[in-house]
DNA sequence: CCTATAATTGGAGATTGTCTCCGATTCTAA
DNA sequence: TTAGAATCGGAGACAATCTCCAATTATAGG
């Protein structure tokens, strides 16, 4: 659904440079950098960065690519492995534990998932599709209620990518994911 | 804690004015206009709106300061008159109803809770502390939890500050109230 | 291997938005 | 009324983004 034509041998290998270059200067958490100097440090000209990236926020998209699809990834593993609630608890709870310490990451998902359209939308999409199957599961086991849907649960998840940097963060990401989990459970008739 | 010394007539004039005039922009969605541009349409030169409003964040922190502010206390008000559960659901929903199809106070609530430090952030500081004191009032009463803050409620309302523009925002946001609450009552030992 | 064609490049400079500076103006208090 | 302080306005310095195209590099066909 995305790839269509193979890229030249150079204008691939300036992409990834320009991938790998951004990705080691997120890491160090040199966000706001001039946009061309992406592209002088990689050692690529200005144009060249912009006919693959039009903005920062393509390319950030594509250096953390890869980390949301291996979160998606594994959130099928688990729905696969694990009895539906379990699952959908181990993949929450691990989604906070995979973001702390990754500024980098929390960013680009709170900037993905204020996107509404685009090529941009497309890695929230698939985050929010993942979230879905793991919540229709869980109410096809009677384990939570369903009148909550995953748009919810991905706009809690959005507060806590948005909130990267407060002081508390980690305490208050845990105390979110307890408050959407127990509210899941709280609404099924008490069995 | 705030206002020191009084303004000199023109001064306080010529803010006002700004201030007008970018309320009335803000409704009329236009938030992304040229930073200059507030200062042309409110009559003044640009010198005198950078000296009121160092930022754009500045500006739309003072249009929004008495609509924080009512919220405050009516948050106060639930608080003083309803039982301590009733109150802090009163004014979680009542919070997104309010800022349901108020664009520019959600996004600049997102702004201020994004914000850590300095006069910016007073806004969000009085919002933490009055979900602070329902929380505490809902766990004096044995209604909800004590395990969960109050910085875990602000970062869930920050999600739904952060996703205003979400085509199925209202039903996310009143399902993120809804775990929100019935995750808090849930901890509590069933009564 | 060579060439014709197409794709891609680099980076100078145009464009656009932000912010500063200071002579002119307006206010206030005495 | 006036001296002095506070504020004003807006030209232009500065900074970041983005465009454009002559030069370069890759590829496919002969």
């Amino acid at each position: 659904m995305t790839d269509a034509k193979p890229l030249r041998a150079d204008a691939r290998r300036n992409r990834d440079a320009l991938i790998a270059k951004a990705r080691e200067l997120f890491a160090d958490g040199r966000f706001d950098l001039r946009f061309d100097d992406f592209a002088k440090l990689a050692g690529v000209g200005t144009g060249t960065l912009y006919r693959h990236f039009p903005t920062r926020e393509a390319l950030a998209e594509a250096v953390y690519r890869e980390e949301l699809t291996a979160m998606c990834d594994r959130a099928r593993e688990l729905h696969a492995t694990l009895p539906a609630d379990e699952a959908l608890e181990s993949f929450l709870r691990g989604f906070v534990d995979h973001l702390h310490g990754h500024e980098g990451l929390a960013r680009t998902l709170a900037t993905l998932m204020a996107t509404q359209s685009g090529a941009l939308a497309e890695g929230a999409q698939a985050l929010g599709q993942v979230i879905d199957d793991l919540l229709a599961a869980a109410v096809n086991a009677g384990a939570i209620r369903d009148d909550v849907g995953a748009g919810a649960v991905m706009m809690a998840l959005h507060g806590i990518c948005a909130a990267y940097d407060h002081p508390t963060y980690r305490t208050d990401a845990d105390g979110v994911i307890t408050l959407v989990l127990a509210g899941l459970r709280r609404g099924v008739p008490a069995r």
